[in-house]
DNA sequence: TGAGTATATAAGCAAATTATTATATATTAA
DNA sequence: TTAATATATAATAATTTGCTTATATACTCA
């Protein structure tokens, strides 16, 4: 097997965590905008706990990675992830989630800076 | 908006229905050789009440499809179904696993007829 | 320093998932 | 017809998942 093919076990994994709609739809914003816990909360009306949980899913297969910026923790997606292009693969078949941000951008709570 | 939401929820549940190593394999699998269920007991070592299940739940999604050939039935791909081509792309970033087909056929219990 | 805010973690629970065992159905062959 | 084979389905049990509530940690600001 070529060195760059995905293992099926791997792959499994992987698909197993974008199965999920919240951990997907974090996943496609992620994709044109960092975002931080609170902004999540806002579009997908959960509680932090939950959008906590799912991040550290998604954080600990190594998906996305996160920087603090004062009291926020700003996630964004991994570019170095040993399986970035299969996931970018993924991420590009999905529709455009931007009216979310924008949505965010109307109410006044994007965040944007620390 | 609606639409795309229920577009993300679709790709969710597609991609969590192949986020199992057992049902990823198979679909891989299926991708060039149609198979019988006997052959997926062979392949994955599993009861064949499990690998039926697992075929249950690709066949209820319309993923794949199933004919029977005397006693058996044979499953294959569903070219028709939807989202085949985001399948599709998915499965052609998977290894190939043509030798768990080589492996039966070496042992006498590829089945090509009925 | 202490209060307030943002986020993470832990514990517990209900729902979903997957495997197993037992049984039913469909087909073939004696 | 009866027996054997291939597969599906049902019932159950074990495991996993995702939510909630409660609490801990980290940071900012007065």
């Amino acid at each position: 097997m070529e060195k760059t093919a995905i293992e099926m076990e791997k792959a499994a994994s992987i698909l197993k965590l974008l199965g999920d709609s919240t951990r997907l739809t974090m996943m496609k914003l992620l994709e044109h905008h960092d975002c931080c816990v609170c902004e999540f909360v806002e579009i997908f009306n959960r509680s932090q706990p939950s959008i906590s949980q799912h991040l550290r899913k998604l954080r600990d297969a190594g998906m996305v990675k996160e920087e603090r910026r004062g009291q926020r923790i700003f996630y964004s997606l991994n570019q170095s992830y040993e399986y970035f292009s299969f996931i970018q693969q993924i991420l590009q078949s999905l529709p455009d989630q931007d009216e979310k941000i924008k949505e965010l951008e109307q109410k006044g709570t994007r965040i944007t800076c620390c």
